[in-house]
RNA sequence: GCGCCUGUAGCUCAGUGGAUAGAGCAUCGGCCUCCGAAGCCGAGGGUCGGAGGUUCGAAUCCUCUCAGGCGCGCCA
């Protein structure tokens, strides 16, 4: 394994402390960053500018000491001081080849670290109510909640993905009479639709199905038929899109099972529950939400609010490290008073992280594609899907940060041009297995051994920067992970693959020289593991051909 | 009115304390007898919404302010 520039570093303060030239009294974090100037090395750190006040030297002074140890190191061509104190680390080349060897040698298992070593979350997303299929903006929760899922496992987290189901309460009793309704008059009876009642055309499908399978209406609860019905196709839907849940939580066994009961009377003993105007209210006030929250209302009803107590109090109970929430932006109104839950049983709110998605804005050629969920005529995911395909649909949700709008482009989304980004990084993957394809046809096969002869013949420019930026991959995961923005392995690929596109024009893999010709060739291989690892966290396909 | 999110190139967006702020698209001009042109090369393009402050150093942190979006029910 190779040393981190971080150690690197660390090992020269401590051969400066040891010789006396530095305290060490308290000597601060090491901060690694990579420079955007090739002349300002691979690695460099502003150590020196942070030890300037405590130590009573000028921060080059500092710089120097510490640069000249650094020198010493065996992976280190050259260590400079510059500017105002930067300590700039440029690395011996095969310290960067190394890692061709590691990428081959693990595969996929490329990229994964241990930096949730024993840590659990719990990711809950999607949870759409089963009243409708699902839409555009519910496919972005989707895209984003299954690769972060992926993501965190490949930083070593433990990961349950689960689906809360609201099968319970108002809306899905509303469903089960617009199914009736459309019922009634498939039978031939004439019908006026409530305004609060669902109309999309798959209450009339569900209706029809019905009538089909009991035509003398003597089948299962309406209202039951309508929901299951409704959740089958949103989990066909899900699968389709290639996400899978570890969890489908229903909100009717909190019921069943006496729970949201049981919570309340667990709450009115820690003394935040009082009566107020016939309801019952939580005093979320009392944990920094912005109003107190009624829990059983004036007429005996239960709040959706009180079941989602009850279902937050089983997910702590189940004790993660971190629990996370993917809801739509217009769901940020909620935080406050899901806290409190959090708070009012004791625990400490961080262990929560809620994502919010922002809703997605649909164009067509840059124009808006109009959106009457009044009719219950909105988008739906599943067409999109079938419309643009699932690889486009899945990078272009996470192509933006979670939180930004995104403006999605049908046409932009399905073309086949040189602007759409899924091809651009897909074509790369595509494009390698051509080239070892074509090499296989000239009789030359991959090499199993790496020796520093052929590491050696990757001297060029552009082979050494492709080298660098994979070697950043696997702490690119972690980023990911640790700050829960699957974007990050978006832009990383249309890096990689801006670089990668370039260097094949200007680059020949296949010469005469057969020595090179195999170094290339694991390069190529290499560089399309990583292309293939990194779309894997996406769910997105590595084609061979396209 | 209060709260949250957003404001960076013509457009869409990266960049959460470092050095001269980046990419894609769009625009303009070039490259296929040679491993895939779904590709490549070149050019132009910026008061990081604005004003203060903290810091050796700010797009980044703090305060104020302007603009857009969303949320503020005994709804779900």
């Amino acid at each position: 394994m190779r040393r981190s520039a971080t150690d690197m570093v660390r090992a020269a303060l401590h051969a400066a402390v040891k010789d006396g030239v530095l305290t060490a009294d308290a000597l601060p974090e090491i901060i690694i960053e990579k420079p955007k100037k090739e002349e300002f090395g691979d690695f460099s750190t502003n150590i020196a500018m942070l030890l300037a006040p405590a130590e009573k030297k000028a921060p080059r002074e500092i710089a120097s000491l510490i640069a000249g140890r650094i020198k010493t190191l065996p992976e280190v061509e050259r260590c400079e001081v510059a500017g105002p104190g930067f300590i700039n680390m440029f690395l011996k080349r095969s310290y960067w080849t190394e890692v061709l060897e590691e990428i081959i040698r693990k595969g996929d298992g490329f990229g994964k670290s241990e930096t949730g070593k024993d840590k659990t979350v719990q990711i809950e997303f999607v949870s759409a109510n089963p009243t409708g299929p699902l839409h555009i903006g519910h496919g972005r929760g989707a895209a984003v909640g299954d690769s972060l899922s992926r993501i965190l496992k490949a930083a070593g987290f433990k990961v349950v993905r689960e689906y809360y189901i609201n099968d319970a309460g108002r809306q899905v009793k509303t469903l089960g009479e617009s199914v009736r309704l459309r019922m009634e008059e498939l039978r031939g009876k004439e019908i006026t639709i409530p305004e609060n009642f669902y109309k999309g055309a798959y209450v009339k499908d569900i209706a029809r199905e019905y009538l089909e399978k009991f035509p003398d209406g003597q089948g299962p609860d309406i209202q039951d038929y309508a929901c299951s019905s409704m959740l089958s196709t949103i989990r066909k839907d899900l699968d389709d899109f290639g996400v899978a849940f570890d969890e489908w939580f229903s909100e009717r066994s909190l019921d069943d099972t006496g729970l949201v009961a049981s919570t309340i009377d667990e709450l009115k003993g820690l003394g935040h529950v009082y009566e107020s105007e016939g309801a019952l209210w939580f005093r979320t006030t009392a944990f920094g939400d912005d109003k107190d929250r009624v829990l059983i209302k004036a007429d005996g009803e239960r709040t959706y609010f009180a079941s989602d107590i009850a279902y937050h109090r089983e997910k702590i109970k189940k004790g993660f490290s971190t629990l996370v929430n993917i809801w739509g932006a217009d769901h940020h109104g909620y935080e406050g008073r899901i806290r409190a839950i959090l708070k009012a049983f004791g625990h400490d709110d961080a262990v929560l992280k809620i994502i919010f998605i922002q809703l997605v804005a649909l164009l067509r050629k840059g124009v808006p594609v109009a959106m009457g969920k009044r009719e219950g005529e909105f988008v739906t995911l599943r067409q999109v899907m079938d419309e643009v395909g699932t690889d486009a649909c899945r990078f272009f949700f996470l192509m933006r940060r979670a939180d930004a709008h995104l403006d999605f482009d049908l046409e932009l989304a399905k073309s086949q041009a040189p602007e759409n980004p899924v091809y651009y990084v897909q074509y790369t993957h595509a494009r390698i297995y051509s080239i070892i394809g074509f090499a296989r046809e000239k009789g030359l096969t991959l090499k199993e051994h790496f020796d520093s002869n052929l590491l050696a013949k990757l001297d060029q420019k552009e082979e050494i920067a492709i080298i660098k930026h994979l070697s950043a991959f696997e702490e690119t995961i972690e980023k990911s992970a640790l700050h829960m923005e699957p974007h990050k392995i978006t832009f990383y690929l249309m890096e990689l693959a801006g670089l990668f596109h370039p260097y094949y024009n200007k680059t020949r893999v296949v010469t005469d020289d057969p020595v090179l010709t195999d170094a290339r060739l694991l390069f190529c291989k290499a560089v399309g593991t990583v292309v293939a690892n990194g779309l894997g966290l996406l769910g997105v396909s590595a084609p061979v051909k396209m």
